[in-house]
DNA sequence: GACTTATACGCACATAGGTGCGTATAGTCA
DNA sequence: TGACTATACGCACCTATGTGCGTATAAGTC
């Protein structure tokens, strides 16, 4: 079964991998914290769990061009996407889930 | 002439060099506050410090290659040398300097 | 139901480079 | 000598990923 931060994980993945093609875990701990009001993940068990879904299949992932980072002046991001596995998975769990609010739903639509 | 934090780069630069072939701020703060006894200097003045040599030509600087900060799962150095230019700066202002204990005068050796 | 075990979690910190801001110090000029 | 200006400095914080450690919670076993 899916845990919270990895349905949260996902609902977000999927929300914004239309848009911008991937995301960051940085970028992903804010996001969390505003939807949940407050900083609820540390940024340690996030990449834990970022990790924990890369090498479970749910996520893949690749790091980003050395020359972006420079151009722009700032460590180098891991950039990930959800697998289909991974959005297989959260749509299972979320129809369970989505009555009990765990999860926006955002991503479903 | 050469600011105090200038002059201690360079030398603790020019102590390095030569066994490794490069530094970078991170160890070079490390490698002062042991001299020093505490963190004399902050990192911001330290890099500071180190864009303003490169600028001047005192020091060149080059991002070290992404597969061995990657291979070390650790974020990627500024590789500085010291040049000929900063060598004979830092030779003139250390021998006045020296009587003073300004610098350890380990590089003149 | 109690007892053990696995693991997910938060906290603190490490690694590396960097900026914004207010202050202190040094240098310049009248 | 006093005012005025430039800049070097420390402090706090940012960007990004990651680990070590102790605890809490869940799952599994008897």
């Amino acid at each position: 079964m899916l845990l919270p931060i990895e349905l949260a994980i996902l609902d977000a993945g999927l929300t914004i991998q239309p848009r911008e093609g991937s995301f960051f875990g940085f970028a992903l701990a804010r996001t969390l914290a505003e939807r949940d009001g407050s900083a609820l993940v540390s940024h340690g068990t996030l990449y834990r769990a970022l990790n924990r879904m890369d090498a479970a299949g749910l996520l893949e992932s690749e790091w980003e061009a050395p020359e972006l980072a420079e151009a722009d002046g700032r460590p180098r991001r891991r950039l990930y996407r959800v697998t289909g596995a991974g959005e297989a998975a959260f749509r299972a769990a979320a129809r369970t889930e989505q009555q009990r609010g765990t999860v926006t739903g955002e991503a479903l639509a």
